[in-house]
Parts: structure tokens; C-alpha cells; sequence
DNA sequence: CTTTTATGTTACGATTTGTATCATAACTAA
DNA sequence: TTAGTTATGATACAAATCGTAACATAAAAG
């Protein structure tokens, strides 16, 4: 009937699929990828892929997924300690992308790169929001909570963006750490703290690569 | 020999087919449209698509530039007392975005969401990158300007993404004078500020829609 | 009004798409 | 190891799409 995703043939095809995709991404494109393509490159046939996706779009979507939950489980073992150090969680993600950015670049070229950004934010914001609602009452908030969520993910995954896309110029430890202190700093203002001078002592008083 | 771009049938033919594109993709999405489909949207000829752009891609991409350049004369027009205000040029964005929020909405959730906003923040970082420069000397920065920029515009067209994906649940002037504030705040830290005092005495004791 | 040129019509081969059938190979479960 | 299950490969096919061409017509430029 359906296709047993446990099955070890439906692994290795899909992985396939997946990796000749991201290939063939690099060389042509999204758009200018075939079905045949894929397949041929996957050294695969043709009906197999239509087997496992409807289409194109939908292989997109499982290479997204699969790099989003390595995300997910890397970030997610950050401790409470590296967060108040100033490395924060984004330290896992630089670190992980100094290796394999080069996926992450083409698919951030591509038309993966708006569900892939879309999807690293909403899950930071989300993450972010638990954090602060952890530790500050909501009557003291200058703002929604989800607001300042989401404007510190976009800024430290937005910057994740410009440091690939600017071939990594520094490295992953300075760029989480400035990452985080931008971020703590603006969030502090809207957490309503009047007086910065709460945030931890190790903040520095000049970042060096 | 070459088309003629400012020919009045260039114009209207390249205009609807662009309109006929976004009308499309609100139906569709990006990969179920055929040439045929926007030729006949636009009422044109499949042949007249071919005349005036490559493939669906390059459509696209025509369709950013064109919104890009409303943005940018608008942004453009933002002048230094609304900065110091706290209102800042994002509030021209807002402005536009509460009528015509929907073919943004499309674009962003399609193929083109990735180019758009990586434009959008490229303009934004580029424009503060300068207010910085003009405003703080180099050795006060705790951080490259470059990435405090990109830490700002990241995290300002972010949040109008998601103003926008929440149907846009505050006024145009709460998300601008948020969004400023937040920044300023976080990059204030960014420019050397010790004293987080030596910002503009308008800032509220807490923001209200 | 005359000239220029962008558009519509029609046509064409090549490519791609999506689906079907059946034999074979690879995996599972016992 | 074996028997049974099932995903895969090979082949085939109609339908849709692509990209380009030639020519008459309509619309704009000068």
C-alpha cells in the first residue's frame, strides 16, 4: 500500500534524492533542475522519485527539514551556563556552519532560503520567549514579549546570514558573542530594566576576534 | 533589433504580465505556474512573455526590483528629525505595508520572499552603516560597524515580516517606534555607550498601541 | 501620415511531466 | 537461512510545457 519509511531501501533512496538534489543546486539552480536530473545524479530512476515526493518542491521541503532538526538537536543542548557566558546557543549553530555552511549557502541562495530563515527564526523566537518569560514578570516588559522574541531571532539569524554569505570573516566564538550582547543589550531596554548596569559582569568591555 | 523599455507597449505588457504573476501566485504558488498561465492571465500571447524575459524566474526577480524601488523612495524620504523622534524610516515601511501588505505577503511566502528580504536588509544595514559612521568614531565601536548594521537591519525587516504574518495585529507608528527603540537600545551597547543614559530623553517608560 | 516595431497567430520539435505495468532485486520477519 | 513482502528498475505512453520561428496585423513613435 503506502511506502514503509522504516524500509532501509526508502533511506538510502530518499537520502539519494536529497543529496544529488543539493548537488545539482550548487551547479544549476532550482529552476533549472529536472526530475531526470535528480534522479539520474541520485543514480536512481526516474519513477522511483515520483515514488517518494509529488514534486520538486516537496524534496526541497525533506532536505529543509532534515538540516532544521540537526539544527534543533544542536542548539537544543546548549546549557543555561553557555547562555549566561555570553556564548548563547548560537554558538552550536556558528560552529556547526564553519563545517557544513556550504549546504547552508546554497540553500540559502535558493528558493529554499526563505522556509529554511523562516523556520531557524520561528524556532528561536520561540525559544527565546520561554527564556524571558522565565525571568522577567510581563508587567515589566516594554513590549509584547513576542515582539522582542522575534526582533532578537531575526537579528542573531539574520546575522548568521551575513556571516556566511561573507565567507565567515570572523570566528564562530566572536560572532556568537557579539551576537548575544547586541541582542541582550537591546532586549534589556525592552525587558524595562532602567539600569543596564544589571546585566552580567562579564560583559566586555571590547570585542576581539 | 533590442525591445524598446520605454515603448507604452513594452510598459503595459511587462506591467500585466507582472500583475498576472503575483495574482497567480496568491492562487497557486510559484512551481504550478506555466508560462501559458500568466500569458493568459496577462492576456497576452505566450510568445510576448518570451520577447521580454527568459523564464518565470527572471519575471520574478523584475517583480522585486519594481517593489524594492517603492520601498526605497519611501524609506528614502524619511528625514533626521523623524529618526531622532524614534519613529525612524521604518515607520514609512509600516505605512506602505498596512495597505499593500498582501502582494508583500505573496512575495514573501514564495520564491521571492529570499531575494526581497535579503534586499530590504542589504538597503537598510547599508543606510545605518552610515548614520553610525556619522554619528560615533570608529575606536568607540565595541564592534565592527559592519555587523552592527547587519545586527539592526536584520532584525528591523524581521519583525515587519512578522507584523505582517500576524495580520498585522499593531498600529504602523507601535511597530516603528518598537522596532527603533529595541535597536537603538541594543546598539547603543554596540557603539561604545557606557552610560545607556546618553540616549534621546524621549524614550518611553512603556510603549502602548 | 509614414515609418517603425511590438504584438498575435500559427506552427514545430524537443523536453518534461505524471502515471501504468511487470519482472527483479533488496529487505523484513520468521 | 528461508519464505514472503515490497521497493526498485526498465519500458512505455499520453499530455503538457518549453523555447523558437515566420509572417500578418495593430499600435506606437517621429
Amino acid at each position: 500500500m503506502s511506502i514503509d519509511q522504516n524500509d532501509l531501501r526508502v533511506i538510502k533512496t530518499k537520502r539519494g534524492l536529497r543529496e544529488a538534489f543539493i548537488r545539482l543546486l550548487l551547479e544549476k539552480g532550482y529552476d533549472a533542475i529536472s526530475i531526470q536530473d535528480i534522479a539520474t545524479e541520485a543514480e536512481a530512476a526516474r519513477v522511483t522519485f515520483y515514488r517518494h515526493y509529488k514534486n520538486k518542491e516537496e524534496l526541497l521541503i525533506d532536505c529543509i527539514d532534515v538540516i532544521y532538526e540537526n539544527h534543533a538537536r544542536l542548539t537544543g543542548q546548549a546549557s543555561n551556563e553557555e547562555f549566561r557566558q555570553g556564548y548563547s546557543p548560537m554558538l552550536a549553530v556558528y560552529k556547526q556552519l564553519k563545517e557544513d555552511g556550504k549546504i547552508f549557502r546554497v540553500l540559502s541562495n535558493s528558493h529554499a532560503g526563505q522556509l529554511l530563515t523562516k523556520r531557524l527564526i520561528q524556532l528561536f523566537a520561540e525559544r527565546i520567549q520561554v527564556q524571558i518569560e522565565e525571568r522577567f514578570p510581563k508587567e515589566q516588559l516594554l513590549a509584547p514579549v513576542e515582539i522582542i522574541a522575534y526582533h532578537v531571532a531575526s537579528a542573531q539569524i539574520g546575522l548568521v546570514n551575513w556571516w556566511i554569505e561573507n565567507d565567515q570573516p570572523y570566528s564562530p566564538e566572536y560572532m556568537a558573542r557579539i551576537s548575544f550582547w547586541l541582542s541582550l543589550a537591546g532586549s534589556a531596554r525592552g525587558f524595562g530594566l532602567e539600569n543596564i548596569s544589571v546585566l552580567p559582569p562579564e560583559y566586555p568591555t571590547r570585542f576581539q576576534n
